[in-house]
DNA sequence: ATGGCTTCATAGTGAAGA
């Protein structure tokens, strides 16, 4: 079984892109981030007529997030239940056993502003909603575009990053708190090539120059974890003309 | 070099992303 999370800041316009990728690398479940679209817009259809059930929860201009699967999504929940919000970064479903939570993490913009200080009370929910759910979930899988590179080693550049969002230390204490309920890092349980990020910045030629971050990411909980025997980093789309700035992160069970 | 690029917004001294 394959599943994938990428941050595609805004389906209307990587659409056909999703589309090529779907055809392409055929994955059981793909999570999406950064729909940046209404529900009423969500295109149903275009992925139906390729074979995938969506279920998803949109807004105007920023975030939304979806699920995309094979087969149909059952106890579909949106938004975490201890902590309602109007912006849309959460969904979750069943696939058989296997529960999927979708996350796009908030992106905190700086260490002195307020939306820093949101993402921590965010994480903080968070910790408390996946324990619940691991409780009544052991094959548990937690993906999406957490906003935080949780090692140096995700960073191209650490010394440049220093005192920024994505890397602070109370950021990184957060993510090792999600671990600490028996999640697992796909990507660290397999042997993998340094320097390897999902996200680089549009400009300055990131890309081209590999200066990127570690910040898409698929959990495993400990059930799932021992019959995990893959994860990786498609870089392909992000040399696709127009792409997103994240490339799909996989894992296979 | 506090901007460089992209998206969605509106017509701003743009906002936000990461």
């Amino acid at each position: 079984m394959k599943i994938a999370s990428w941050n595609v800041n805004s389906l209307k316009v990587r659409l056909p892109q999703v589309l090529d990728w779907l055809a392409e690398q055929a994955p059981d479940i793909l999570g999406l981030q950064e729909l940046k679209l209404t529900d009423d817009m969500f295109p149903v259809e275009a992925f139906q007529s390729v074979g995938y059930h969506a279920c998803y929860s949109g807004q105007k201009t920023y975030n939304g997030v979806a699920l995309l699967s094979k087969t149909q999504p059952e106890n579909v929940q949106i938004q975490m239940p201890n902590f309602p919000d109007p912006q849309q970064r959460v969904i979750a479903a069943s696939y058989q056993d296997i529960r999927c939570i979708n996350l796009y993490v908030p992106n905190g913009q700086s260490l002195d502003s307020d939306k820093y200080v949101y993402k921590l009370n965010w994480l903080e929910a968070l910790t408390q909603y996946l324990t619940v759910e691991l409780m009544q979930h052991p094959k548990l899988i937690v993906m999406g575009d957490f906003n935080i590179a949780p090692e140096d080693k995700d960073v191209h550049d650490p010394s440049a990053w220093i005192g920024d969002v994505l890397v602070s230390e109370p950021e990184r204490a957060a993510w090792s708190t999600l671990l600490a309920l028996g999640l697992h890092d796909s990507f660290r349980l397999f042997e993998q090539p340094e320097k390897l990020y999902s996200w680089w910045d549009y400009r300055n030629l990131a890309f081209r120059r590999n200066r990127g971050l570690r910040i898409d990411h698929l959990l495993v909980s400990d059930a799932l974890k021992v019959s995990c025997h893959k994860s990786y980093i498609d870089k392909t789309p992000r040399k696709w003309e127009r792409p997103s700035d994240h490339a799909p992160v996989i894992c296979e069970i």
